[in-house]
DNA sequence: CTTGGAATGTCAACAAGGCTGACATAAAAT
DNA sequence: ATTTTATGTCAGCCTTGTTGACATTCCAAG
């Protein structure tokens, strides 16, 4: 070691806080995500959409009925970007944009038919490759792994996510 | 529950591969991956570059003298891609590109002082979420988010990682 | 009732960063 | 001598992000 840069040995057992150890971190994640979105992505290929797609289409299925504001937000996006995507979705029968009951100028975005479809399909790959993941992890190592993303998130997005974490869609 | 869809509760203790737990999850890595990328981000931006340049930077740090085609497949993009983040790098005084010694054709790759600098700024700011989240997280936790991502890479990509993975940059 | 502002949609233009295809060069390998 | 490999470069395309400008609709406050 030595060369130290913050992150030392304290007095416990903190050898997980080291330089080392954090880019080992940093790269299982950059490599990971590729994992990730790996799945989907081939099925979006052969739709020809993209990542986009995809993050409308599981957040719309997510909560049914959202609002483009809400799922502006939720996506971090502008609103240009999101409508392009949801233009293409509602055009190819996806989802279905209605005029808000109490208040007509918001639009509620639900899934059609074939848009469900699609989303099962999508995330059914993602979560296979997650299924595989976690079974060859095991319980603990899950929850670990719950742990350390939720401390690496934002806090406003934390917060976002964990508003709705334990929603049943 | 009910509603089951495959992972379903078998003989042992298997809550943790539900759909809903897989959803969670999924979710926390989608949110997870904006703040683990946030940071440096906002320093590269400043700079005029994107994640791309950052990549470079990271790997080149990391395999002090790596080929063009050794970073292309660590990265996974055409060479067309990395030429074009490659090229304004170099341009700038942050990358050398030196004609191989044994190999005339190839080109070793160098970070310069300044290019040094820069990486270990974002590296730095990158390292200290994760040290943050790990910290909150604990030993243990950490244990098993490394477990989970390494699961979820693609096969040929665990390989490349457990590769490099333990060698001192 | 009128007006201000909020929510949404749309058009245009631009940039980053992926991609493919084609072609050039130098050097190694056969 | 020829082929293959490693690299660079040009041109063009796509997705997805960005701003800015402007129209529409409609709630809400004066």
């Amino acid at each position: 070691m030595a060369e130290g840069h913050g992150s030392a040995i304290g007095g416990e057992n903190l050898l997980f806080l080291t330089d080392e150890q954090l880019r080992k971190g940093i790269e299982a994640m950059f490599f990971a995500y590729r994992g990730f979105t790996a799945d989907p992505d081939r099925i979006l290929e052969a739709h020809g959409y993209g990542r986009a797609h995809h993050r409308a289409l599981h957040f719309i299925n997510r909560t049914h009925g959202t609002t483009v504001n809400n799922l502006l937000s939720t996506l971090g996006v502008t609103k240009q970007s999101l409508n392009r995507v949801l233009r293409t979705l509602i055009k190819d029968g996806l989802v279905e944009s209605r005029v808000g009951r109490t208040d007509r100028r918001e639009r509620n975005l639900f899934l059609t038919t074939q848009g469900a479809e699609l989303e099962r399909a999508l995330s059914e790959a993602q979560r296979e490759r997650m299924r595989a993941a976690y079974r060859a992890a095991g319980p603990q190592a899950v929850a670990g792994f719950r742990q350390v993303l939720e401390a690496m998130m934002d806090d406003e997005i934390r917060r976002q996510y964990q508003n709705v974490r334990d929603r049943r869609p």
